[in-house]
DNA sequence: CGGTATCCCCCGCGATACTG
DNA sequence: CAGTATCGCGGGGGATACCG
C-alpha cells in the first residue's frame, strides 16, 4: 500500500499550515492546482499551462494531488483521463486566487521576452475569450509575433459561438482580422502592465481588418480581473 | 548587484501566480511566513518554531524574503536584529490563515509520536498563552512529558502578568501547578483532536495543584482558533 | 494522445564547524 | 546569540526514449 505521505517532502509539524504545505505549495503543485481551477481537465491540456514541467514531473504531480484527495482521476469512454477537482480542491479557488492578487500587488516583474512564450499566452487568451460577445459569424483572428521563434510565430484563433479555437496552423478558414505585435507587447497587455487600446493606438500592436472587427475585438479578449489590482510598489 | 530573483527558483512565467509562487511557496517560506506572523522577530525564536530546518537554509529564506520586500531587517542597538514583515508581508495573513483553515479541513493527520515535538509544542503554547486571563500572583506551571527524550522532558512556564516565559530548567521559583501527560496528547489537544477538558478527564492529561488553579488552568490556555475548524473527512 | 521508465546530473539542503 | 563557511550527499527533477 502506498500513502500519499511517501509521495511528498514532509516538515515533521503537526501544525495545519505545515501539513497543507506539503501537498499544496511543494514546487510547481499551486501552478497545476491554477491550471485545474481555470478548468483544464486533459493531461495535455493542464502541460499547456505549465509547459516548462516535464510530463514525469506533472504526472508525479498528478498522482500526489489524488493521493492527496485534492482531484480525482476519472477514466474516458473513449480512451483517455480527466482530472477533476474534488471539494477540497475546488477549496482551493480563494487561495489561489489570493496568491495571484498579490503577486500583482507586490512581486510582478514586468515581462521579459524569455517568458513571454507565445504558446503560453496563445493558451490563456483562448481559455478567457469572451464567447458571449462573439459576433454570430464565425471569425478567424491570425496572430503573428514579430521576433517569435519560427515554429511559434502564428496561431489563428477561431472564434465560432460557443467555441474558441486554437491552432497553429492554417485551419483554412478565410482570415477576418489579423493581429500584428511582438509576444512581450501582448504579454503586457494580458497581465496589465499594458492598456490594450493605447497599445493598439501607438501601434504596438497592429490590427488589420474591417473596421467593425477591429473596434470588436478588444471585446472578445476578456482580460484576467488581474489587470485591475495595481501595483502597490 | 543583487538581484532577489538570483536568490529562488524561478518558473519562467509571467503570471502573478507564478511570479508569487517563487516567492511565497517555496519549500519552508509559508511556515517562516507563519512564524513572522506570529509575532517572532528575533532569528533564535523563528528558528524555534521551525526547529528542523537549518540555521544556513533560515538565514538564505530571511534574505529572499527581505530581497522580496517582504521583510525588513533592522539592526537593534543592543546588538542583534529584528526581523519585521513589510506591508507585503502582512498582507499574507490571510494566505497563511487560509492554508491553515484548508489543511485542517482537508489534510491534517493525528499527531504522531515524531511530530509530537514537545519544544515546539511548548513554544507554541508560550505564544498563545492568554495573559489577560492570569491571575494576579505570578503562577509557575510544571509540564512533564512521559516517554520525552530526557532533555525535553520537563519545561516551566512562568505566568506573570503580562509575561510568560519558558524555561528548560527549573528557574527556582515554586511551582503553583504540575501538568503530567505525553506529547501526543499535549499536540493532540493543541490541534482540536482531543477535548482538553475530556482529556483531563480520562488523565490522559494530569494535573497536579491547589484545585483553583486546576480549574483557572484551561482559560489560560488559548487553543488555536483552528481547532473550531472540524475535519471534513 | 497520455503518460512510464530509465538514466543521470546538479544543486538544494543537511551537517558540522567556526566566528564576531 | 546570530549567524557564516564549507563540504558532501541524496534525491528532485530534466532529458530522452519508449509504450499502450
Amino acid at each position: 500500500m502506498r500513502y500519499r505521505e511517501d509521495t511528498m517532502r514532509r516538515y515533521g509539524q503537526f501544525c495545519p499550515v505545515a501539513q497543507a504545505a506539503e501537498v499544496i505549495a511543494e514546487r510547481w503543485t499551486p501552478l497545476v492546482i491554477r491550471e485545474l481551477l481555470s478548468g483544464s481537465r486533459r493531461f495535455n491540456d493542464i502541460q499547456r499551462g505549465v509547459p516548462l514541467m516535464s510530463s514525469a514531473l506533472l504526472a508525479k504531480r498528478l498522482k500526489t494531488l489524488e493521493l492527496c484527495g485534492i482531484i480525482e482521476r476519472r477514466s474516458l469512454v473513449g480512451g483517455g483521463h480527466e482530472y477533476h477537482l474534488t471539494q477540497a480542491g475546488e477549496e482551493l479557488r480563494p487561495w489561489v486566487e489570493m496568491m495571484g492578487v498579490w503577486g500583482q500587488r507586490w512581486v510582478r516583474r514586468p515581462v521579459s521576452p524569455e517568458e513571454a512564450d507565445p504558446a503560453l499566452l496563445m493558451w490563456d487568451m483562448r481559455r478567457s475569450i469572451n464567447v458571449e460577445r462573439l459576433p454570430d459569424k464565425r471569425v478567424v483572428v491570425r496572430f503573428d509575433f514579430r521576433e517569435a521563434p519560427k515554429g511559434k510565430r502564428s496561431w489563428w484563433l477561431v472564434l465560432a459561438r460557443p467555441e474558441a479555437d486554437l491552432c497553429l496552423h492554417d485551419p483554412g478558414f478565410e482570415v477576418g482580422l489579423t493581429v500584428r505585435t511582438d509576444a512581450v507587447a501582448m504579454a503586457s497587455v494580458w497581465v496589465g502592465d499594458l492598456d490594450l487600446l493605447g497599445a493598439i493606438r501607438t501601434r504596438l500592436i497592429m490590427l488589420k481588418g474591417p473596421s467593425h472587427l477591429r473596434r470588436a475585438f478588444p471585446s472578445w479578449l476578456s482580460l484576467s480581473p488581474l489587470t485591475e489590482v495595481k501595483s502597490a510598489r
